[in-house]
RNA sequence: GCCCCGGUAGACCAACGGCAGAGUCAAUGGUCUCAAACACCAUCCAGUGUGGGUUCGAAUCCCACCCGGGGCACCA
């Protein structure tokens, strides 16, 4: 496992005996370091916008680049950690790198530029441990960022840089913050309207107040509160994600399914508190349906699908019996009504008190009394054994438990009295809480009903040969398509209709009798949007006395942090539930407190403390590359139009490609697309959404090994042997998985540069596969692509002298075919982010070049080889450019064209099979017609000996391909 | 349990339904070298996870199963 490199001391190609222009790692470091210098002093990246402070000099190179049509390409930009990148890291960006380099040549205007998503908790947790600020961390790690991506050759516009922490980032995230704040959504227009539109709704009295009192009565406390429920950023007393191990709030995105926080895996606890939420609930169908408009992997689509959960039905309330209350149960198969022989509540739901009565009903099973003497004793131990359950155990054991309330409902179809039990296998969470349940046709309530020994009725014919008596069947019989039966009623029957008829029917009838109504749920919660951390952005809101939030003006913004001594908020024992989060910019105490004149006069205000959780940033970033510098808006209009708007009235716009990891498929990307919305239905952005196409990268992993104790050791110094994996001598162990300090394997970029350049490592990075997949790293297998350039040099260049060998060289007509194929397949290919066989097709060029280049390159392949190896390992295809006689940087010189002349063959050879076995080849014109192949392929010796003077039955002739001759 | 993605040479990966190999690493032999490394030349290497089916013809399309990776998981 030791590296070819590391046993030469670090460098490849170097001897002390080597040509003095040959390719090595030293002169690669050399080239490579002049043409970033270059690039970056000629702004050679530089797009123009149409509009605005980035808008090019008429008459300049950049005017005309304006005029091209656009590409858009950006990466997921990363946090910048301290331990810097590693090989894994850069795989997209080398991707999307080569890509934008091709599309320049190719006649695009093309922007391309990364970005910092620079808040975030492992700095300010630095802080904590240090008392560095963590700007300053952030900063440092920034600037080894910076340096890793400029030695990696990466072509992005330096001018549209930026990092989310900036003050004049800040500032256009709190005022995108006011924009939602100050919105509402309106569900008959399905978009968000400004704030006023809706008071004015109000005060005309337009739209009812919710007690019907006018508007002018209301107080100014009450106005806010009625308004509060509109807005689609708020302030809510709600249950909320509380971490005491972390000391902050999360979002429902951000806690795993067994109720621990995503990062730190600390317990996380329901409490309620008064916390910032927007409202993304708003936009579940847009977010849902509009999935179809993206050019994304399906899986990403169907992860938001399910974290959306979109799922249609109807409510039913079922009356008590001896009882006032109601219970309203949430069900996607109305249909089944006649079929609910019993009915759950979740055990935290609301009236389970209420409907509890003093004692068992008379015949009351004892298998549904949990062992009680009474209803209430055996309600409060049930609650409490699911309480103190954890989610893990609750998933664990999927066997059905539950008791009986003591109550029972009315079935409101046929008066059926039906008893109600609480169960935790009924989520609080979702729906209503309760479910009325149909055991025969739904597999839990199938499960319970046979461990409780409660009724089943058939009311869905089965129509899988297993008869309509239930209690002869293994499991419930599911059918959205089977005919409906046993179901006649109170003047309603729903017998003979196939289910979607009998959903639509019965909810008519439910409606006309006030028995419930068709209706839609959504997992989808609204999104906690305040974070008891330092390092984040403050909200632009200060309280008045009588804690009414106000928003600060524009002109007050951005909000900047303040300094304090103490970074951390107060944290607690991971497990005590019962703590509150003390968020550390509270203890800012001049800082909270202002006077401010918000229009009436100077009065006193206290700053909210909270800050916005580490997506705020990245939900809205890619808008701010494309005017980064513009003072009065986020983004001018025009260059929004220009570089995301719709193509078409069918297009939602966007970013033409965005590569990132498929860890965001919820989070950011589902946040991002919620405020891209906002934006957009408020006339900011003319793109319905951010990113019109997306890729998910693959990872780089790598293998670690651990030692017989357990221990990582470190991966580059396992050697491989016949007898297996050893590290100094003794055996070790071999997994698979992530680059890691921990597992100590990380292996940088930096040291791929050292040993053979930057692109060198370009080229192996994007060989290794096609982007999508994950690959392993293997160091030792980078010398590969180390060869080829080489090989590409030492062609173009005398090594001895260092001057250009290329020569005005005839060349036969068979390697000038090869030359227009390798151009024709390397531009499809390219394009197609198929990097790795686009090189292999630039290898295969070479190694031709190699073969007749003995006196010297031929100009007619060495002048389209250099450019089109040149996405891929730029540097040295610049100074090979140079070398070929050019002044100007190829960034922008056409990409070659394939003459199509040359991509047809003079003749071509048909393999000639006979039932499916190749027995001959003929050789025929191109252009032949089908039967001048078939009767040469049947005159063929090989051919004409396998038929034996048979007659063939059929003779197929696939032009261009074979022919194949069946007896 | 359900849903995705993937199984092709020792490894990574190619192959519009048409001769399984474009390319890379490794291995083996050679050239160069005092020797090695680098470099170069040459050679070796699989019938495509398994079983069916469709077809003149299947790695490719269909069905079932096995293995690996990922996602969801009592969502009514």
């Amino acid at each position: 496992m030791t590296d070819s490199a590391q046993q030469t001391g670090g460098a490849a190609g170097s001897g002390a005996d080597a040509p003095p222009y040959r390719y090595t790692a030293a002169l690669a470091a050399d080239i490579e370091r002049r043409w970033q210098d270059r690039w970056e002093e000629q702004g050679t990246f530089r797009a123009p916008n149409p509009v605005g402070p980035l808008a090019p000099a008429p008459g300049s190179a950049e005017a005309d680049r304006l005029t091209r049509p656009k590409k858009y390409v950006i990466d997921m930009f990363p946090y910048p950690s301290g331990a810097g990148l590693h090989v894994g890291h850069p795989l997209g960006y080398i991707a999307t790198d080569c890509l934008t380099r091709f599309q320049r040549m190719a006649g695009f205007n093309v922007l391309h530029a990364m970005g910092f998503d620079a808040f975030g908790l492992p700095a300010e947790q630095y802080a904590v441990q240090t008392g560095q600020h963590p700007r300053k961390t952030t900063e440092e790690n920034i600037d080894r960022y910076r340096g890793q991506m400029r030695r990696l050759g990466l072509a992005y516009d330096d001018r549209r840089s930026f990092a989310t922490t900036d003050p004049e980032f800040v500032r256009w995230t709190q005022w995108i913050f006011l924009q939602i704040y100050n919105s509402w959504y309106d569900a008959e227009q399905h978009r968000a309207r400004p704030i006023g539109e809706l008071v004015e709704q109000f005060a005309s009295g337009a739209r009812p107040t919710p007690d019907g009192r006018p508007w002018a009565q209301l107080s100014e406390t009450e106005r806010a509160g009625v308004l509060d429920g509109h807005r689609l950023a708020y302030r809510s007393e709600a249950p909320v994600n509380w971490c005491p191990g972390l000391g902050t709030v999360l979002a429902n995105e951000e806690v795993t399914p067994d109720g621990r926080s995503e990062r730190g895996n600390f317990p996380v606890f329901r409490r309620d508190l008064a916390q910032w939420m927007m409202r993304i609930t708003a936009y579940a169908d847009r977010l849902l349906d509009d999935l179809d408009t993206l050019e994304w992997p399906e899986p990403v689509k169907m992860m938001q699908r399910n974290w959306i959960g979109r799922s249609h039905g109807a409510r039913v309330a079922f009356d008590v019996a001896e009882h006032a209350e109601s219970i309203t149960v949430f069900t996607t198969r109305p249909d089944t009504l006649f079929g609910a022989t019993y009915m759950v509540l979740a055990p935290e739901h609301d009236l389970v008190t209420a409907i509890t009565p003093a004692s068992w009903p008379a015949d009351t099973p004892a298998a549904w009394t949990g062992g009680a003497a009474d209803p209430a004793t055996a309600v409060a131990d049930y609650r409490r054994a699911a309480a103190t359950k954890s989610e893990l155990e609750r998933q664990e054991n999927k066997d059905k438990t539950g008791v009986f309330t003591g109550a029972y409902a009315i079935n409101p179809v046929n008066g059926a009295r039906i008893p109600i039990f609480i169960a935790d296998y009924v989520l609080a969470g979702y729906g209503t809480g309760a479910i009325m349940a149909v055991p025969a046709h739904d597999h839990r309530d199938f499960a319970f009903a046979r461990a409780y020994g409660l009724p089943m009725r058939c009311v869905v014919a089965p129509d899988d040969g297993r008869g309509d008596d239930p209690a002869s069947w293994d499991d419930a019989f599911v059918s959205g398509t089977a005919a409906v039966v046993n179901s006649t009623g109170d003047g309603v029957s729903l017998d003979g209709l196939a289910v979607p008829e009998a959903k639509k029917r019965i909810a008519d009838w439910l409606a006309a009798h006030g028995h419930g109504e068709a209706t839609t749920t959504y997992k989808l919660r609204d999104w906690l949007f305040s974070r008891q951390r330092y390092w984040g952005e403050p909200f632009p809101v200060v309280y008045d006395e009588q804690g009414l939030a106000h928003p600060l003006p524009a002109e007050a913004l951005p909000v900047e942090l303040p300094e304090v001594d103490d970074f951390s908020p107060v944290t607690f024992d991971a497990d005590d539930a019962d703590s509150s989060p003390a968020p550390p910019l509270a203890k800012a105490t001049d800082w909270v407190h202002v006077t401010l004149d918000l229009g009436d006069g100077p009065k006193r205000y206290r700053r909210e403390t909270n800050t916005m959780p580490n997506w705020a940033g990245s939900c809205w970033y890619e808008l701010r590359y494309l005017d980064p510098t513009n003072a009065d808006a986020p983004v001018d209009p025009a260059n929004e139009q220009y570089w995301m708007g719709p193509r078409d009235a069918t297009d939602p716009g966007g970013v033409d490609l965005y590569v990132g990891g498929v860890e965001h498929a919820v989070l950011h990307l589902l946040y991002a697309r919620f405020w891209h919305k906002v934006l957009h239905d408020l006339g900011y952005v003319d793109s319905a959404e951010p990113f019109r196409r997306l890729i998910n990268q693959g990872y780089v992993q790598a293998y670690a090994y651990t030692d017989e104790r357990g221990f990582y050791v470190p991966a580059e110094q396992v050697e491989s042997t016949d007898d297996g994996y050893v590290y100094d001598g003794r055996p070790v162990e071999r997994e698979y998985g992530k680059m890691g300090k921990s597992l100590k394997n990380v292996v940088t970029p930096d040291e791929m540069c050292d040993a053979y350049g930057a692109d060198t490592f370009r080229v192996y990075e994007m060989s290794m596969g096609p982007l999508e997949a994950s690959r392993p790293w293997e160091t030792r297998a980078v010398v590969g692509s180390f060869r080829f350039l080489q090989r590409v040099w030492r062609s173009l260049v005398d090594e001895q002298t260092g001057q250009p060998r290329v020569a005005d060289i005839a060349i036969d007509d068979d390697t000038r075919r090869l030359l227009h194929r390798t151009i024709d397949g390397v531009t499809t290919e390219t394009a197609e982010l198929r990097f790795n066989t686009a090189i292999a097709k630039l290898i295969e060029l070479t190694n031709k070049l190699v073969q007749v280049s003995a006196d010297g390159a031929p100009r007619e392949i060495a002048e389209p080889l250099v450019l089109m190896v040149a996405p891929f390992a730029p540097h040295v295809a610049e100074q090979l450019w140079q070398l070929l006689g050019h002044d100007d940087s190829l960034a922008y010189q056409p990409f070659p064209v394939a003459d199509p002349q040359w991509l047809t063959a003079p003749s071509v050879v048909y393999p000639v099979q006979v039932n499916g076995k190749v027995r001959g080849r003929i050789e025929v014109a191109p252009d032949a017609a089908a039967d001048v192949v078939e009767a040469a392929a049947l005159a063929e010796e090989k051919v004409a000996a396998a038929l034996a003077g048979r007659t063939p039955r059929k003779v197929i002739v696939v032009p261009g391909r074979m022919v194949s001759v069946v007896l």
